[in-house]
DNA sequence: GCCCAGGAGCATA
DNA sequence: TATGCTCATGGG
């Protein structure tokens, strides 16, 4: 990319999505946060199989991966609760789930046939992992990705939000968002967009795991309220810096 | 009725 | 590597 950002460019932009908008409450999924079996803080211990040692849902955050391709959270998250009240909620459930009843069942999230094979792939997959913490980060990705239906973003987001290991999750958003305050990231050459923009903000903000997951939240939610296909840059606190503001204006 | 949503696989040039 | 097509429901 002709114009990359500057870590202290990327890491101020953090700073003022975080000041505007507040905590995200991405995964674990808050808006079951004290119902029952899940505790205050979203997590359900000891029902869904965990990687994590404090209970994180891992079976929620990689069929909610999976279900959210393209498809708004809301959606996916009914089709997740299709699931449980049919007693598909674990991942033996889901490898013993006719394939189409499973379809059926996450038809609200669409492409509910490609979803429900994507969800068996994924199962496959993670139940052969083996011991958990015992395959290295880089290992696991190379691994994730090889699996059908799962992509850059789905696999980044699992690792990151279930697995707890820090990947920064890439998504269009972010390249519009990116490219719109710095420069093309069509320029972005050698190996794809993706790995280009994810190695620059690897390089830039400190690998933390609670600062990627808000991260990637804050800039999914800024670009659904303000920097959107057909921008409202009335409504966006960063048009002092855009360059495509800037531009637009002169 | 149209557009978009927390993408990815596949064919083609 | 980049682009175009396909998959599909639900809400604004």
């Amino acid at each position: 990319m002709e114009n990359l950002p500057t870590a202290q460019q990327l890491s101020a932009l953090y700073e003022t999505l975080f000041v505007h908008y507040g905590h995200q409450g991405w995964w674990p999924i808050m808006s079951r946060a004290g119902e029952e079996g899940y505790d205050e803080g979203g997590y359900h211990p000891g029902i869904y199989p965990s990687i994590r040692e404090d209970g994180g849902a891992l079976f929620d955050v990689a069929c909610g991966a999976v279900l959210t391709q393209n498809t708004s959270w809301k959606n996916a998250e009914s089709a997740l609760r299709e699931m449980r009240m049919r007693g598909i909620d674990s991942f033996p459930k889901i490898a013993e789930a006719d394939i189409g009843r499973l379809a059926d069942t996450v038809r609200s999230s669409g492409y509910y046939n490609q979803k429900a094979k994507k969800l068996k792939a994924l199962t496959g997959t993670l139940s052969g992992l083996g011991a958990p913490g015992k395959i290295d980060p880089a290992s696991l990705r190379k691994r994730l990705l090889q699996v059908w239906g799962l992509g850059p973003e789905t696999v980044d987001s699992i690792l990151l939000y279930a697995f707890d290991i820090p990947y920064f999750v890439l998504d269009a958003y972010t390249q519009r968002l990116v490219g719109r305050l710095f420069g093309s990231p069509a320029l972005c050459r050698g190996g794809g967009w993706y790995p280009c923009l994810q190695d620059l903000f690897h390089r830039s903000i400190r690998r933390d795991t609670v600062v990627y997951g808000e991260y990637h939240a804050l800039i999914v939610r800024h670009c659904k309220e303000a920097c959107t296909v057909r921008p409202r840059c009335d409504r966006c606190m960063l048009t002092p810096r855009c360059r495509y503001y800037l531009a637009s204006v002169r």
